[in-house]
DNA sequence: GCCAACGTTGGC
DNA sequence: GCCAACGTTGGC
């Protein structure tokens, strides 16, 4: 099963409100980029993913699972963007900054790092692992 | 608020 | 098809 990782503005759209919504979930949308369009479309129903804050928060702040796999999205009149739904899993019980990944050796690799203007990025299992190691959480 | 990085646009 | 100009994103 593949991990992800999902950019968000907290003022725009928070992890707290993507747990409001539920077990149904929301749509991911906004996407415009090819890159970030071609990880949504390998995305497949069970796949878990990352809950990032930008600017504000600057931390990965819960786990989402994508329940409905890529579609058009509405918003784009363009037609060529479309999006997934996600629901959200749980909250990490520690949040982790981009500091402290920064900080943390095993993940100079990542996307975030190194691209962090992505706005939906693939996650290693090991960069997954080694996330929920220093969120505190079991995996 | 600044600016670097990146993507997109449009003139040639 | 190249590349300069411009807009956007997001860390600092």
């Amino acid at each position: 099963m593949a991990h992800w990782l999902f950019k968000s503005e907290p003022t725009t759209w928070s992890f707290d409100q993507q747990i409001a919504a539920g077990k149904k979930g929301t749509f991911w949308n906004g996407v415009r980029n090819h890159l970030a369009k071609k990880h949504l479309m390998a995305m497949q129903v069970g796949d878990r993913g990352f809950f990032y804050h930008s600017n504000e928060d600057k931390a990965i702040v819960g786990i989402v699972e994508v329940i409905k796999p890529y579609y058009p999205d509405h918003t784009d009149e363009t037609g060529k963007f479309g999006m997934v739904d996600v629901r959200a899993v749980k909250a990490l019980k520690n949040k982790v900054t981009l500091a402290r990944i920064k900080a943390e050796p095993r993940l100079v690799g990542m996307t975030l790092v190194n691209n962090s203007r992505l706005s939906v990025q693939p996650v290693s299992d090991e960069e997954w692992r080694i996330v929920l190691e220093l969120a505190g959480e079991h995996g």
